[in-house]
DNA sequence: CTGGGGATGGGGCCC
DNA sequence: GGGGCCCCATCCCCA
């Protein structure tokens, strides 16, 4: 399954993303993309300047702090200055730096009896400091680190690296000198430019054929095997591809059973 | 309609 | 931090 834990999904996780949705209605559409809709302009590499992203604290209704958010954090106000800004947010960090005890006493004057210890980042509130810091390290830790946003779309990284090479998916640095297609990364191309001069350097140890891709090679080792790597639950059926799976179980397999 | 091949995209891991 | 590679996934097309 996916290994992507360092994204934050924001689209079906069974679908790879399709940037034409960008224009179609989303539950949030970044500031950023509305500056650039319909038909973004998308700039070469200088957008791995710091104005290319957008590292921001991930604020959540959970976690929204109880004074009002800085300006500088407002999503209609921008970009920020610089990176450095992103240093501001770091005391919402639970265990990096917890919050003063003399912060933990301004929060608990808002508490009822009983209720002495407050969370800084989501207002849940608890009757002892050691409770208050499970809960800190437990829940509200993951969702205070910064975040990259992409600067063209609502995609979140929580590394700049994954970040920057996200971005390379929008500007599309790697050109075929043949046809003139871009793609994202440079081994990319070169599977590409595989389907120009007919190299297949994967071949079936099974039989003659012989491939460009070694994924598609893996898919085709599975029609050589008599159990098929991607089974039906209710029918026990095997299938060469999730894809046709997938379209076995839509067809009413699991209505059928 | 089903199964398979071709092409492509994206994130993670390793160096 | 970046490049190369891996693995997974998907779409399109065709037999």
């Amino acid at each position: 399954m996916p290994r992507s834990f360092l994204v934050k999904k924001h689209f079906n996780a069974a679908k790879k993303p399709n940037y034409s949705e960008l224009e179609s209605p989303t539950v949030f559409i970044s500031p950023y993309i509305l500056k650039t809709l319909p038909v973004p302009v998308i700039p070469q590499p200088e957008v791995l300047s710091p104005l290319a992203y957008n590292p921001i604290t991930v604020w959540t209704t959970s976690n929204l702090p109880l004074s009002p958010l800085p300006s500088d954090l407002s999503p209609i106000s921008g970009y920020p200055s610089s990176l450095s800004d992103t240093s501001s947010n770091k005391d919402h960090s639970g265990s990096e730096s917890p919050r003063s005890d003399e912060d933990e006493r301004i929060q608990s004057s808002k508490l009822s009896d009983g209720e002495k210890f407050q969370c800084s980042l989501c207002s849940k509130s608890y009757s002892t400091y050691s409770g208050l810091m499970k809960h800190k390290q437990l829940h509200c830790e993951a969702q205070s680190r910064k975040s990259f946003s992409c600067k063209y779309c609502e995609k979140e990284y929580v590394s700049l690296g994954a970040l920057k090479m996200h971005i390379r998916t929008h500007t599309l640095p790697c050109v075929c000198k043949m046809c003139g297609k871009a793609f994202s990364r440079p081994w990319l191309l070169q599977g590409h430019i595989r389907t120009h001069t007919g190299e297949k350097p994967f071949s079936c140890p099974h039989c003659s054929r012989a491939f460009a891709d070694r994924s598609n090679l893996r898919a085709h080792l599975q029609t050589h095997s008599d159990v098929k790597k991607y089974q039906c639950k209710n029918c026990s059926k095997t299938f060469s591809r999730m894809s046709l799976l997938h379209k076995h179980e839509e067809s009413g397999c699991c209505i059928a059973h």
